[in-house]
DNA sequence: CGAGCTAGTGCTCATTTGAGCACTTGACGC
DNA sequence: GCGTCAAGTGCTCAAATGAGCACTAGCTCG
């Protein structure tokens, strides 16, 4: 173990198949390393060195998949003061475990054969990659929204909708067309291409829709949406919508602080989800986090279009410490104390 | 663990974080049973029962990463007869057991912030789900062929290059254009647009390609190619390239049993890299087995541009069975007995 | 209200396992 | 040829562990 570690290709030595062997025996079968020296006519310190062997070789891994630690109290303190249906709280201020306990909440929602719908962005990605395997071909996952050539590595709803279709086992339905197009007529004419319109159909049949929530304008004033980034948007495009009152943005939607979507002439060119079929849907799970996206997220859950808020502790805190709004009215209330919660 | 086994969602229950807790410092810290009791203050047999439910509820989970079997017999035996640098056949006649055995093989081709190219095919996509996981950015993965819209499920490059990508944590450089195209002044255009250009032009910096191998015609007679079921080729095409001899075909190249490459018309429309460039990338891996590839494979043998060979004991033992041709000139040798082997 | 059930907990004892030490074997250099 | 080294193997003994049993608390049902 000290020179020449490995032999440059496949396989690490003549006893190879031995040490997969004795793994296999010792934790798929539970055998005991008395029982596999007899089988195996070798003593059972050569099992137990070959067990080293196979755990410092990697030749066996062992994968935690346990949820983060939750902060249970400030979720039911969101559920109650912002009426929202369920609200998991990541301990830490982690974007990890955030994406970790999104991923375990909505491997609880979807159920065998149903779409799921994506939307973009990094948090969304980071759900997506946190998502446990299956193997459903029976599952859709469906692209909410358009593509942007310029998005950051690894957020292109595109590309999620790619991987998350992998991890599945499932298929995968994209929109090969940009988010925001130049007109409305523009607009009508891309929705009626055959490839686009097949997947714009499943909008209305998805059991749940995965969105991150978009800040248009950071805690101090300064505008740093990812739809500006995207360039989906252009300044003047974001100025328009400040001037608004617009805080925040749910896919192409955006919103203002009590929860009313304003911008009906951008969503109008834009491809993607509407606001009125993303009501329609079962559970739509948003993913945020990140003081910058306190105001964003208020007024998203004001809308009344989330079932399902996963952010953490410092966002909950700061979301909880902001001004006291009574529940408001259109919001998706809990239906009862003990759901039923259908699980896979 | 008779009625009501989990929660609608997140966690199991209130004892939720203890599992995780002692499976990580059991399997991670590497503690024993009765140090993690100690530290957590409660009895070592809670802590024993704790890890069994950590099993049986799969928050911990164990992966075998063990090659298969091979039969290096026959691998050796193939060198020589073909004159190949290195050939890695499975013991098993099992598609995965060839994915698996093909991904090790890359695994330690491929070394850091390299450049990798992709072909298409079940076979092809197979090895890639079958790669194990990275995290290098400054790896690239490069598509060598153009999409096809009709392909199977699973095996577009383009999809390929992406699930690639984000095993190894890398960045992937897609070909938005189609195969083949309708004439040469076509493909002329399209290699000029920016996009394609740009992937293209990394053809002539892959240290590794991962190819499939095509038989045109299987052993009975009937023709069953990929490029005919893609459309990428209609049936004319096809009796084009029969009447010329051709046996099989390396991505868009076919060639015939004696390693000639046939049928420059058809490449010239075809965007996809050549085959001199794909004879300057260090290391080829082709990846085929089946006894209806059995002429193809032995055919791409002689075209001498593939290094490495992974098929499984059925495809080996027939294409030994095949008449002795000559070791052919043209084919990479392996350097020497014992090469100096560079592995990451 | 009490019998009966179940889930969870801790105990004892036989078995399994790990750590350190001693032996064999093959390779290498002098 | 022979000393030296490294790698691999087996042994002993103490520590760790698993399996079965007994106990308790909380619950349901008559």
């Amino acid at each position: 173990m000290t020179t020449a570690r490995e032999t440059p290709g496949v396989n690490e030595g003549p006893a190879a198949d031995l040490v997969g062997q004795v793994a296999r025996l010792f934790f798929e079968g539970q055998l005991t390393k008395v029982e596999i020296a007899a089988r195996l006519r070798i003593s059972r310190f050569r099992v137990a060195r070959l067990l080293d062997q196979a755990l410092a070789d990697g030749v066996v891994r062992i994968e935690f998949r346990d949820a983060p630690a939750q902060d249970r109290a400030s979720g039911r303190a969101i559920e109650e003061r912002f009426g929202v249906e369920r609200c998991v709280v990541a301990a830490t201020d982690d974007d990890a475990a955030v994406a970790r306990l999104a991923a375990e909440v909505i491997d609880g929602l979807l159920g065998p054969g149903e779409a799921i719908g994506i939307a973009w962005g990094s948090t969304v990605g980071r759900v997506v990659r946190a998502m446990t395997a299956r193997n459903d071909p029976a599952i859709d996952i469906v692209q909410l929204a358009g593509s942007s050539t310029s998005l950051d590595a690894g957020t292109d709803p595109g590309d999620l909708s790619v991987v998350l279709a992998e991890r599945l086992g499932a298929r995968h339905h994209r929109i090969h067309a940009p988010a925001f197009v130049e007109s409305t007529e523009l607009r009508a004419a891309l929705v009626r291409q055959p490839e686009i319109a097949a997947t714009v159909e499943r909008f209305d049949s998805l059991a749940v829709a995965l969105v991150g929530i978009g800040a248009l304008i950071t805690s101090c004033g300064v505008p740093n949406s990812s739809l500006l980034r995207s360039g989906a948007l252009n300044a003047a495009d974001l100025k328009q919508l400040s001037g608004l009152g617009a805080v925040g943005d749910l896919l192409v939607h955006a919103f203002t602080a009590d929860g009313r979507f304003v911008a009906p002439d951008l969503t109008g060119r834009a491809i993607a989800i509407s606001i009125e079929q993303l009501r329609r849907i079962p559970h739509v799970v948003a993913v945020a986090a990140g003081l910058a996206k306190v105001a964003a997220i208020g007024g998203a859950l004001a809308t009344g279009v989330i079932s399902v808020l996963v952010t953490d502790a410092t966002t909950a805190g700061a979301l909880l410490g902001t001004a006291s709004r009574s529940t408001n009215a259109g919001a998706r209330r809990r239906p009862a104390l003990v759901a039923p919660g259908s699980r896979r």
